[in-house]
DNA sequence: ATATTATAGTTGAACCATCAACTAATATAG
DNA sequence: CTATATTAGTTGATGGTTCAACTATAATAT
């Protein structure tokens, strides 16, 4: 076993970043799909703001999925493609597309919500609730730290 | 502002990891290209491990990145477009390849040690150590957590 | 009113992750 | 020794991220 060499890798802060986030993820869609789901996370991250708002600007969808718009452009042509979200042109301001649920979507997102629920307690298990908000705060300093993108 | 609504989604675990992990990745390969180099983080952190062994084959780099081995694969596809890394076909097992730096992957290595040293710093900046710590602790239990990749 | 600037969204390219299907070579079972 | 299983790596498809360049509309400045 290399794992007492790896290991130094395996502790390098991004490292394991990247790692539990890409477990996170995995095991989300995981079980989605155990429950007859096939939606991504990244998915799920957009469907939920639209949900919780009726509809939303996809500038609105980037805001409060920290995404840009490139990303949230097409991961809204997918949801378009499955059927579970279409464009509607704002009236107001033609620059501006309105995001809605079709009744796919909203079932969906019903069906999503107790394999998020699932997902949420197999990540924090036997973590102590002190060490995860330890843990956010950690995870927005950072973020903070690098905010500004335009060093 | 819709920044009290917005909150409860970036206060998401999955989400603040998601981000956090996204800043850190960009902020290195800015911090990079401000040096002159063309790198980017999952490029270095397969540097990393074939510089510290000499050698190392395709199934050790994604056992020590914590990739797969699809993933390795294009990434070395273009750290040798770069002629920055040659495949050497193992002489023992043909079924691998040992890969190694070239003299310029080797340069590489080096002029990037320092960036990944201040990214770091900018990272980990006003967060005191034992927080680092529990944030560490925190990561590690999630992976553990999710480990059975297979459930 | 016209010219400039800013904003919302799209497109295409390059890169990475994941999945499934594949080739080729080694290891193991009988 | 032969049949089977395992392992290392590749390929192609699909989805997401980032960058840069672009279109179209709206806001602002003079």
């Amino acid at each position: 076993m290399a794992d007492k060499e790896s290991l130094q890798f395996h502790m390098n802060l991004g490292m394991l970043v990247n790692s539990a986030h890409r477990a996170m993820t995995k095991r989300f869609v995981q079980n989605a799909h155990e429950s007859g789901l096939d939606i991504s996370l990244d998915q799920w991250m957009v469907l939920g703001p639209i949900w919780q708002r009726g509809d939303a600007s996809q500038k609105e969808l980037g805001d409060m999925c920290l995404k840009d718009k490139t990303s949230v452009t097409k991961i809204i042509d997918t949801l378009e493609k499955k059927n579970l979200v279409v464009r509607v042109p704002d009236q107001l301001d033609h620059r501006v597309n309105r995001v809605i649920l079709t009744n796919a979507g909203k079932q969906l997102f019903y069906d999503v919500l107790p394999v998020m629920e699932k997902t949420r307690e197999e990540v924090k298990k036997n973590i102590p609730d002190e060490d995860i908000e330890i843990f956010k705060n950690v995870l927005s300093s950072i973020i903070h730290n690098l905010e500004n993108d335009k060093g």
